[in-house]
DNA sequence: TTGTTAAGCGGAGGGTGCCTCCGTATCTTC
DNA sequence: GAAGATACGGAGGCACCCTCCGCTTAACAA
C-alpha cells in the first residue's frame, strides 16, 4: 500500500503488466520472480479444488495447504477471500460475457436473454462455488473488487438493451436490476431440483419484463429514437 | 438426548408443554425453573439486539455475554443458530401471516399478493437479520427448523391459489417457488436502495405471472415447464 | 423449614479459522 | 558472485464455535 517508489502494477486477465513510473530514474523493469507465479498458479489450483469440495466458506488455511504454500504466501497473493474467489472464477466469467458476445446475433433478442440467463444457471450448476462469488462481486458493493460484476453487467445490457430497443421489453429495468434478480432465483442453490425451479422462476421474470401487446407500438416507437446501445434509464422511486 | 426417563418436552410457539411419561411411576410433572424461564427470555432479547446490530453473522458469544447468561446456557436453550434465528423472528413471522389472512378478503386478488409481498420487503427492511433467518429456513431443508418456512408458504399459497382461482395467474407456479423468488429478490438487502430495486423487481416478477387477457391462452401454453419451441427432450436433473 | 434431587448454570478448554508481522530464503540483475 | 529486491512461511494473537462437567439453585415433599 506504500510502495509509491517501485513500478506501479496493473493486473490483466492472466498477465501481470508492470508500467514504469517515468518520474523515477532507476525504474528498472524487474521480472517477477519464478517463485512467485508459481505459487500463484498453485494457490489457484488448489482454490479451485477446496471451493468445489467444501463451498465458499471453506477455510483459506485448506487451500494454502492444499498448494503446499505458507498461509502468508496466500494472503499476500490474495488479500481477501473475495480476491481469490474472482481470480478463480474469472475465466468462467469471461466464457458467459463472450457467449452474451455471440448472443447478440441471434434473431429474437427476448429468447437471447432467455438463454443467457439459462445458460448461468449451467453454469452455477457446473462450478459450484460460482455463485457465492458473484454473489459476493454483486452484494459487496465494493469498487475493488467489481471486476465480475462489472463483466457481467456488461453482457447482460448488451442484451437488455436490444430487446428493448427492439420494443420488446419496458426500458425501466437496468442490467444490475436483472442481474440481481438473476442471481436471487440462483440464490436457493444445493437444494435439490433447485435448477429447474431457478429456470422456471427465470423464465416468470421475462415475462413479466416483457412489454405488454397493448403498450408495445408505443414502446417500440419510443426505443427507436435513442441508440441501441444504451443502458435502460436510470429510474427514480 | 438421552433422558428417556423423564418426562417428555415438547416445545410449542410460546410455550413449553411438559407431557408425562405414562409408562413412568414417579412422573411428576415440574413446573419450569424460573430462572431457565427467565434466561430463555434475556437470550432472546439480547439476540434481538445484536442480531440487528451485527448481523445475522454476528457472535453467540456476543448474545450471551449481553443476555448475562454464559455461553452454556445460551447453547442449551438453542442448539443452534437457527433455533435461535427462528425464535427471534417467530412473531414477525406470524404477523406476516396474519397479514395474508386479513388480505384474502381484497377485492383484487394479484394486488393482495402484490400488497403482501411489498409488506414482506419492509418486514425485510426494519428487522435486519430476518431475511438471513428466514432465508436459512428456507435454504436448509431441515424438517425441524422449518417453522417458518411453513407457514410463510402457507400464507403464500392462500393468495396465490385465490389469484389463479380467478384466473388472473398462471397456475405452474408453487407457493415455495414464490417465495423462494420474494427471498431471492431480497438478498441484496444491505445495499443502498435495495428496497426500491426489491420492490420493482418483484413488481416484474409479479408481472410475469399475470396471465395476459389478450394473449391468455398463448401465455398459458407457453406457461409449460419446459422450452416452448423444442419437444422437449426430458432434460433430467 | 428443611432435605432431596432434578434441572439448570457457567465458563474453562480444545478446536478451528482469520490475518499480520517479520526474520529468513531465494531470485534477478549487474 | 555480490547486492538488493522480492517473496516465503509459519508463529502468534485474536475471535469464535461448541462441549463437557462440577457446582448451584429452584421445585417439591414431608
Amino acid at each position: 500500500m506504500l510502495s509509491c517508489a517501485g513500478p506501479t502494477r496493473v493486473q490483466s486477465n492472466q498477465f501481470v503488466i508492470y508500467i514504469a513510473d517515468m518520474d523515477d530514474h532507476t525504474d528498472q523493469i524487474r521480472k517477477p520472480r519464478a517463485d512467485a507465479v508459481r505459487n500463484r498458479e498453485r494457490v489457484l489450483e488448489a482454490a479451485k479444488v477446496v471451493f468445489s469440495a467444501g463451498g465458499p466458506e471453506a477455510s483459506l488455511e485448506a487451500v494454502a495447504k492444499r498448494a503446499g504454500v505458507g498461509i502468508g504466501t496466500l494472503y499476500r497473493h490474495f488479500p481477501t477471500r473475495e480476491d481469490l474467489f474472482e481470480a478463480v472464477y474469472r475465466r468462467e466469467v469471461e466464457q458467459l460475457s463472450e457467449l452474451a458476445e455471440q448472443l447478440r446475433n441471434a434473431k429474437d433478442p427476448v429468447d437471447a436473454l432467455r438463454r443467457w440467463l439459462h445458460s448461468g444457471v449451467e453454469f452455477v450448476a457446473t462450478k459450484k462455488g460460482m455463485v457465492a462469488a458473484l454473489a459476493l462481486a454483486v452484494q459487496s458493493g465494493s469498487e475493488l473488487h467489481a471486476f465480475s460484476f462489472e463483466r457481467l453487467t456488461k453482457a447482460t445490457g448488451s442484451l437488455l438493451a436490444r430487446a428493448v430497443a427492439a420494443g420488446e421489453m419496458r426500458a425501466d429495468i437496468s442490467p444490475e436490476d436483472l442481474l440481481r434478480a438473476f442471481f436471487g432465483m440462483c440464490y436457493i442453490h444445493d437444494q435439490p431440483g433447485w435448477q429447474a425451479t431457478a429456470l422456471r422462476l427465470l423464465d416468470v421474470f421475462i415475462d413479466g419484463l416483457r412489454v405488454q401487446p397493448a403498450t408495445k407500438a408505443k414502446a417500440k416507437a419510443k426505443a427507436r429514437v435513442g441508440k441501441p446501445e444504451k443502458p435502460a434509464p436510470k429510474r427514480k422511486r
